[in-house]
DNA sequence: GACAATTTGTCCGTATGTATT
DNA sequence: CAATACATACGGACAAATTGT
């Protein structure tokens, strides 16, 4: 794993899902990897090993209405605003 | 404690404080009390336990911008936008 | 400068609840 | 009912910034 310039983990996970979002890579409706694997792949590229860093980062893009949540069923892009 | 009708703790708390702030109570600029002091206040009130779910409503007010954090500080209401 | 005390900030691991399939 | 996945809460650890001694 790399060595950390001091960014908080959540908001690397939050630049990185924002950065796919904002290259199309992931269009408004698509469904994001569950939490489990988005924990396994930045686990892999930046050390995290907690479900809840990551949750500390989907947190704030549902709070900012950039993601949408449905419990058992996934986390989705935001429509466009 | 009372028993809980579901809304979050961290979102009582949320409410609490936005309360306050909007009441006058805790005017823009005015230091909260520590995390520690809201949790006890908290827990009497509420049932809160833990000082992560006080931090975590502390935390998305943080990031709506409506407080302000100052390590080794404290936390402020946020000036008037 | 060094040190302790206080307080916010991040991260971890676990447990349990709730909604969907 | 079982499996999956998100949502909330807890408690502990440690880092970082500020203040005071």
């Amino acid at each position: 794993v790399p060595e950390r310039e001091f960014t908080p983990y959540y908001a690397q996970i939050m630049n990185d899902i924002r950065a796919r979002i904002a290259s199309g890579e992931w269009p408004p409706g698509h469904q994001l990897p569950s939490t489990a694997t988005l924990l396994d792949q930045y686990g892999e590229r930046l050390g995290v090993r907690s479900a809840s860093t990551v949750r500390e980062a989907i947190s704030r893009l549902l709070d900012s209405g950039e993601l949408r949540g449905h419990q058992g069923l996934g986390v989705f892009v935001a429509p466009q605003p």
